[in-house]
DNA sequence: AACAGACTGTTTGACAGCAGATGATTTTCG
DNA sequence: CGAAAATCATCTGCTGTCAAACAGTCTGTT
């Protein structure tokens, strides 16, 4: 501690003293900044976490509605429309109606949305990294765990 | 696994299986979802994350300025006014000049505004066994931790 | 066939977060 | 002392997300 000597008494780390150890309401504000600045960091590599995702996904599971992508990506049907937008203009998805139920579209990956792709998962790592350097591999691995934990839960009790 | 047997191919549960056991960009999302979760739940019992946690914090470590609230809880200078606005009005919080230094304010919590944290902790755990149903014990102890890590790591990073 | 209800994609309005600027005040330093 | 830099609270403009309303389409029932 006292690492900073500045003004008055900052340097209080009320945060940290409150919610170690013990959930608590602040655990809203901690995953808000940790998604925050894990995005930030992310965009900054050209792609946002968003279209690369929905890359990502396509390019999994082959082509799907904007509906089945924002369930699954947790990301908000309206925004899914400017993602999905921003992919169709840089050609690196196609939308075309689904003949079989024309409210869908079937969102396609293209090639050029393939190559997007593995370049932007190249850069994956140094990202990962950088943003969760304060943990251990061992402790990113539970990290990860809990949360799909809590979001299986969630898809499975709001369905 | 399809417990909904919906239209076409809902259930493809894509999310987990991208997720589970590795750290990925995904988790991006995995704390924004748990975040907002948390959060609408909360602002559903009447009072904001915002100001539950500014109430708990003055009420913990005592009178404080806005600057250091907005820092310990991750809550922007901009919006944290408007917090203040809101407890100052409903007589929450007082709003006084530092003496020692007329720029910045000793926000102070009321006998009003304890009445008002006590109430909503007490919704507390209902809400925390809600949300996080699906962990146990010892893993929301783990989530906390591996989290306030992050933002220890993050609150020194960028200084 | 006709109607009610549900689903998909889109638009709109409200709000949080961020960056930058401002006014009042304090601190630092020549 | 007095000027320059820093700090606190506030405001404004911008971006991105969420919630609600909307139009077009499909499904099921009568």
């Amino acid at each position: 501690m006292a690492t900073t000597t500045r003004t008055t008494d900052r340097g209080t780390a009320y945060f940290p003293r409150l919610a170690a150890e013990r959930l608590d309401i602040a655990l809203c504000r901690a995953s808000a900044t940790v998604a925050r600045a894990a995005d930030a960091h992310a965009t900054e590599e050209g792609l946002g976490v968003g279209q690369h995702l929905v890359l990502q996904m396509l390019d999994a599971i082959g082509p799907c509605s904007q509906q089945t992508l924002s369930e699954e990506l947790r990301i908000d049907r309206s925004v899914m429309v400017g993602i999905c937008d921003d992919l169709e203009k840089a050609d690196h998805v196609r939308r075309e109606r689904n003949p079989r139920d024309r409210r869908s579209y079937a969102v396609t990956i293209t090639d050029s949305g393939r190559r997007r792709l593995s370049q932007a998962q190249a850069l994956i790592p140094a990202f990962l990294e950088d943003t969760f350097q304060a943990l251990t591999p061992a402790e990113r691995g539970q990290l990860s765990a809990l949360l799909t934990k809590l979001l299986r839960a969630d898809a499975s009790g709001s369905h």
